[in-house]
Parts: C-alpha cells; sequence; structure tokens
RNA sequence: GCCGCAAUAGCUCAGCUGGUAGAGCAUCUCAUUCGUAAUGAGAGGGUCGGGGGUUCGAAUCCCUCUUGCGGCACCA
C-alpha cells in the first residue's frame, strides 16, 4: 500500500501502483471522468502513471491553469498525427509548447500551402472527437530505434540518440498514432477541446541551425475554452492595429520603398517626434556630463581591420564604391556600422590626464549595416539608423560607477516614457570573441557585481538575469528589456564593457604616476537605435502620444467662418508658447473636422464658434474622449503648455 | 540569407476557369456657414511591382528579378 496526502491535508492509502486515475476515481465518480492530470508534489504529471509513495497529490481537470500546457502540448501531438494521416511521408520533429500556443516541426519535401491549415485542423477535430486516451510507455533504445527507422523517421533516431543514456525513452500513444516524448501529456485527446486553432505556416531549420536543413512549421494556439482562444484572437488584433508601420502610415509619420529597402524616409510628422526623443535624450546627456561629437560617416577601412569589426563583420558593412571595388588611390571606404572606432580617434587627439577621466563622448550617430533581407521590419529593423550612442573612457577604478551611472539614467529615461518593468541581463563571454580571458575574467567580475546592486537598489523594478556566451566579441554586456504597454519585451539599452579596443587603437592617460595607461572603454545606448525607439513608442502608445511628444499637439477648428480669425489668433497664441497647433478652417462640419483629427489622433482639438469669440474661449476637447469642457483662452493655453513640458523639464 | 505567401488608383480591396480594369474612402470643382467622429452633387485618377515567355489575345498561366508580409537564422 501507499500513503497519499491531498492539498488539504487529507490522506489516504492506495494499491501499490495506483495512479493519478486511480486516486481519482476514488474520490468521485465525476472527478474521475474530469481528471486531465495529476500535479504530484508540486509537479504536473500524467494522469496514468504511477503515484509515489508519500506523495502530495493533486487531481487537475483541464480547467486547472496547469492543465493549460498540456492542452498545449496535446494539440501539438493531435496536429502530428493529423499532418501524418493526411499527408503520408511527412516526418515528424519536434513539436513543443510556447507562449500562447505550440508548433510542430515537420520534413516534407512538398511544401504546405495555407489552404492545408484548414484541412489539418479539420482532421484535429476528428481526433479529438475520437477522445483517444493518451498513455504513456517506456521502450528500450533498440526498439524504439528500430520502430521509428522502420517509418523512415529520420529526425527522431536523431533524438534519440541525442537523449542521454539514464533517460528513459518515453512513448506517448494516442490511438494508433505514437511519438517520442517527453511529457506530460493530458489524459485523452478530448481534453483538447475546441479552443485551438491553426495560425501560420513558417520555415524552421532543424535544431536552429541555419547549416541544417529547413523544416515546415505549423504554429498554433490553443486555450482551454473558446472564449479564451476568442479572446486571444481578438488581441492579435489589437496588437495589429497598434502595429507602427500601420500607424505610420494613417499618421503620415514615414515611409519606406522599394528602392530604399531598409532605410527610412522620415515625414515631418515623423521626424518632429524623433527629433522630441533626440532633444529629450540630448537634454539629459548635457547635465550628467557629456559632451556631443560627431564622427565622419566614411572611413578607410583600415580603421574597421583595426578595431576587427571587419573580420567581424564586413559582409554586412556598405562600401562607398561597389564591394571589393578601390579608388584611385587604392583605399576603400566603408560606412560606419558603429561609433566606437571614431569615438576613440578623437579621445587620442591630444594627451589625455587622469584627471580627465572619465571622458564621455556621445553622439547621435547615423550608422548603416547590411541586415539579412529576412531580418527587416519596419522601423524595428533597419539598414540605417541613428544610435543614441556613447562611449566613456575612464579607469578601472572607475568603471562599475560609470556602469551604475548610466544605469540611472536609462532607468529613468524608460520610466519618463512609462516603462516600469524592466529586466536587465548580463551577457557573459562568447566562443568567438578577442582579447585575453585575463581580461574577461576581470571584466565579468565588476559586471556580475554591478548587476548585483542594480537589482539591490531598483526596489524590485528591475530583474536580472545571466545570458552565458551572447556578450559582444569585445567584451560582456548589460541588456536591458523593457515590457511595453501591451506587454512585448523590447531589448533597448545596452552597455558593454571594452578593455579590447582601446588596447587596438592604443588608447591611453597618463596616470597620477606620470605613466601611460589604458583607459578602460564603456559603450553605451539607452534607446539603442531611435529609429527602432521610436517605433516601439508608437506601439506602446497606440499613437496616443503623450502631450510632450505628439508631433502635433494641438488643433483649433471653427465652426463657422464667423469664428476663422480667432482660430488663427488662437493658433498663433498657442505658438507663442511653444505648442505645436495647426487651425482647421476649411469649410466642413464641425463633425467632419472632429473625426478627421480624431483619426489622426492629435492630442487636442480645441472648438471655436460664435459663443468662445464672443467669450474668448476654447472648448476642449481631449483625444479618446468624448467630453468637452470649456475654459478661458490664456488658462487652456497654459494649462496645455504646462502639460506639454517634457518630463525631464517639469 | 532560408521556407511559405503576397504585390491591381494615394489608402482598403473586388476582378470566376485568359477577351486590354471596378468600388468605397481620399483628391479636385461647385453648392452648403451647418456646435463636437463622415453635408450633397459632379469631375479627374491605373502601360494591374519590373523584365521575359506561352497565346490570336495576359491583371489572370509560366520563368525571373525587386519589394513587402509571417516565421527561421542573424543582430557589432
Amino acid at each position: 500500500m501507499i500513503n497519499l496526502s491531498f492539498p488539504d491535508g487529507a490522506r489516504r492509502e492506495f494499491p501499490d501502483g495506483a495512479t493519478g486515475a486511480d486516486v481519482a476515481a476514488a474520490i468521485s465518480k465525476s472527478l474521475a471522468k474530469r481528471a486531465y492530470a495529476v500535479k504530484v508534489d508540486g509537479t504536473v504529471r500524467d494522469l496514468y502513471a504511477p503515484v509515489p509513495d508519500g506523495a502530495t497529490i493533486e487531481i487537475l481537470t483541464r480547467e486547472a491553469p496547469e492543465a493549460l500546457e498540456l492542452i498545449r502540448h496535446d494539440a501539438a501531438h493531435v496536429m502530428a498525427e493529423a499532418v501524418q494521416e493526411l499527408y503520408p511521408g511527412t516526418q515528424v520533429t519536434i513539436g513543443p509548447v510556447i507562449e500562447n500556443g505550440f508548433y510542430y516541426d515537420f520534413a516534407r519535401d512538398e511544401p504546405f500551402h495555407p489552404e492545408d491549415l484548414e484541412r489539418i485542423e479539420a482532421k484535429m477535430r476528428e481526433i479529438i472527437a475520437r477522445n483517444e486516451p493518451i498513455t504513456c510507455e517506456v521502450w528500450s533504445r533498440d526498439q524504439a530505434k528500430a520502430f521509428f527507422s522502420e517509418k523512415g523517421e529520420t529526425y527522431k533516431l536523431e533524438l534519440i540518440d541525442a537523449i542521454k543514456s539514464d533517460e528513459p525513452l518515453k512513448i506517448y500513444k494516442q490511438g494508433k498514432w505514437l511519438d517520442l516524448c517527453r511529457g506530460p501529456h493530458g489524459a485523452s485527446t478530448g481534453g483538447i477541446g475546441n479552443g485551438f486553432k491553426l495560425l501560420k505556416l513558417a520555415g524552421a531549420y532543424w535544431r536552429g541551425d541555419s547549416n541544417n536543413p529547413m523544416l515546415q512549421r505549423i504554429y498554433g494556439t490553443a486555450w482551454a475554452s473558446e472564449a479564451d482562444l476568442k479572446a486571444y484572437l481578438h488581441q492579435l488584433e489589437e496588437a495589429e492595429r497598434r502595429d507602427h508601420r500601420r500607424l505610420g502610415r494613417e499618421m503620415d509619420l514615414f515611409h519606406f520603398q522599394e528602392e530604399g529597402p531598409g532605410v527610412v524616409f522620415w515625414h515631418p510628422k515623423g521626424w518632429t517626434l524623433f527629433q522630441n526623443l533626440v532633444s529629450y535624450m540630448r537634454r539629459r546627456l548635457g547635465k550628467l556630463g557629456y559632451q556631443e561629437v560627431n564622427a565622419p560617416q566614411l572611413l578607410d577601412t583600415s580603421l574597421w581591420e583595426m578595431s576587427g569589426h571587419w573580420g567581424w563583420y564586413r559582409e554586412a558593412m556598405f562600401m562607398a564604391m561597389s564591394a571589393g571595388e578601390e579608388t584611385e588611390d587604392k583605399r576603400v571606404f566603408a560606412l560606419k556600422p558603429m561609433n566606437c572606432p571614431g569615438h576613440v580617434q578623437i579621445f587620442k587627439q591630444g594627451v589625455k590626464s587622469y584627471r580627465d577621466l572619465p571622458v564621455r563622448y556621445a553622439e547621435f550617430g547615423a550608422v548603416h549595416r547590411y541586415e539579412p533581407s529576412g531580418a527587416l521590419h519596419g522601423l524595428m529593423r533597419v539598414r540605417g539608423f541613428t544610435q543614441d550612442d556613447a562611449h566613456i573612457f575612464c579607469t578601472d577604478a572607475q568603471m562599475a560607477e560609470e556602469c551604475l551611472k548610466i544605469n540611472d539614467l536609462i532607468l529613468s529615461t524608460y520610466a519618463d516614457f512609462g516603462f516600469e518593468e524592466i529586466v536587465v541581463k548580463l551577457s557573459t563571454r562568447p566562443e568567438k570573441r578577442v582579447g585575453s580571458d585575463e581580461l574577461w575574467d576581470r571584466a565579468e567580475a565588476v559586471m556580475t557585481e554591478v548587476l548585483e546592486r542594480i537589482e539591490r537598489e531598483s526596489g524590485g523594478r528591475v530583474k536580472t538575469e545571466i545570458n552565458p556566451g551572447e556578450g559582444a566579441f569585445y567584451g560582456p554586456k548589460f541588456e536591458y528589456v523593457l515590457r511595453d504597454a501591451i506587454g512585448r519585451d523590447w531589448q533597448c539599452g545596452t552597455t558593454q564593457v571594452d578593455f579590447n579596443l582601446p588596447e587596438r587603437f592604443g588608447a591611453s592617460y597618463i596616470s597620477p604616476e606620470g605613466e601611460k595607461r589604458r583607459p578602460v572603454m564603456i559603450h553605451r545606448a539607452i534607446c539603442g537605435s531611435m529609429e527602432r525607439f521610436t517605433g516601439i513608442l508608437i506601439e506602446h502608445f497606440a499613437g496616443h502620444f503623450p502631450l510632450w511628444l505628439a508631433p502635433l499637439q494641438v488643433v483649433v477648428a471653427n465652426i463657422t467662418s464667423e469664428a476663422e480669425a480667432y482660430a488663427q489668433e488662437v493658433v498663433q497664441a498657442a505658438q507663442r508658447l511653444g505648442l505645436r497647433a495647426e487651425a482647421d478652417i476649411r469649410n466642413e462640419k464641425i463633425n467632419y473636422k472632429v473625426r478627421e483629427h480624431s483619426l489622426s489622433k492629435v492630442p487636442v482639438i480645441l472648438v471655436v464658434g460664435k459663443r468662445e469669440v464672443e467669450e474668448r474661449r476654447v472648448s476642449i476637447r481631449r483625444l479618446g474622449s468624448k467630453d468637452q469642457v470649456t475654459a478661458s483662452l490664456d488658462e487652456a493655453l497654459t494649462e496645455l503648455a504646462k502639460e506639454a513640458t517634457p518630463p525631464d523639464l517639469r
């Protein structure tokens, strides 16, 4: 007999080898019917697995939050079965649960087409209706290999070989179909229910390696109920409505065109938004001891060879002449993909004393990188962009302090845009790198310490993580990841400690002892790419910018031509207070004007009619609200001007 | 770069199995002076992404290039 406890503290005896299903059956008939899996000592397990003696057991129905992953995993298996039933000869590979759903990667010569998704989905519903029990068996390696090789499942054979020899090979069966799988799974295919949908087709490399063959991936989403599914699909639509590419067009902010893949044409309103951001950053840097510089766009490749970028990234650099061709003086020039080599050259002019350090050079540096065509994505991934870059030259002893100052700047900047949840990741030495292990040891030691302080001093706002092997080739880095209004994460800021570039370029300062010393160089960016950060802000705010950022802040709309002159006067008064204001004196109905400016997301519409002219008032209508309040002209404008003050000037 | 999909008026889209293009919105003109999300009438606008091919005939079928979209890989 075994002795089991329940979450409510009750204990009960069961025969040896009793499974979760037996336990559920012993409790009640209805629970036995609804049981989908069990939680044994806090871990989700199969319903049909024997429960160990002394465990605490909880029966999970498919409504339990823990069951959602099982539903998704079960759905992945059912999809694989459906695919193999419909398209014989298709090999199955892996099919994990992901955020909001699942996918399965298939190997098949013939490509899947979007129409196939409907067929597969229909077949899945059949399999689910059959309500096959999902059971688990442990097979020997030989048995598994014989089975899968007979079926021609070469990928599964590779997977079997990758499983450690002391780990059992688990086979999950549903009806006649089976798959090699770690589990756990739900009790039967019927448990998946109706709350699922296949979403998209994609290519994906076997084991995520671009040297491997490409498989066909089918993505699906699955939920405990149809209502949850509907809510999720609605959420997807919501995200689509905020898409910065769509809002960029609708709000007339920017465009792309065929002749310039990955480079932005900024329209007047978009550029105003962009410049609002730049001005904000510039003001903040000025107060923190940064000096703004500007390094050349075009430099001899020898400089890039010296920095190491040439060796690492030459195929991603734009040449001034067509690639590989030389100028008459036999030199090849490249557009800068980074600002650091330029900044080191500025630092190297003249002799620097230890008293000068830290030197902080900032640049809104326009850089160009030939990003792979498939990587381009609106403003988020472009080939020409502006980094809010800075390089800090300091002594070893100043390094930690500088990292912390940067941290403060990053966190307070994000807070000004309403980003409150931040994760800081420390990326350590990659396999391919420059510099001695000793240098890396030193850099990583300092940064680990700083990371701990960042978390400790953030008061819970910041979480930290370690990303082993993800550092830059010249040094470890902190990556700042912010979470936007709809819960998406964006890596923006970065702080990179670099002992290597100063060495390569021979940068030095004179120590108190009168000796030449190597400074440490810290690369850092707050927004990262200003283009991308602008895109993030567009989506974060869904185009409803706070007043200080909005490209056009106020539209003054007259109701009849009687109020035309007054409308113009209001605009001029607003402009005198620094507000970005325009008059809409077209001969249109006020409904039409309100609708149009609301759709273009102007934050404030000031409506003026006969009454307002007479009383020198304005009727204020805020974006997203149907309320209208009237106020005296002076009062309204003063209030708006105050609200339009950027957060750093408040 | 790789896999799949797509490209028709400024925007959103229709155009069945080949017979040289259509709607709504926007634009322009005229009328309308109308108090908080679309006033009415009229007009203009497209070598159907580029190039090649099949055909008596191509927006439609085939090839190719370009760009975009969804992923994968990449991201100094």
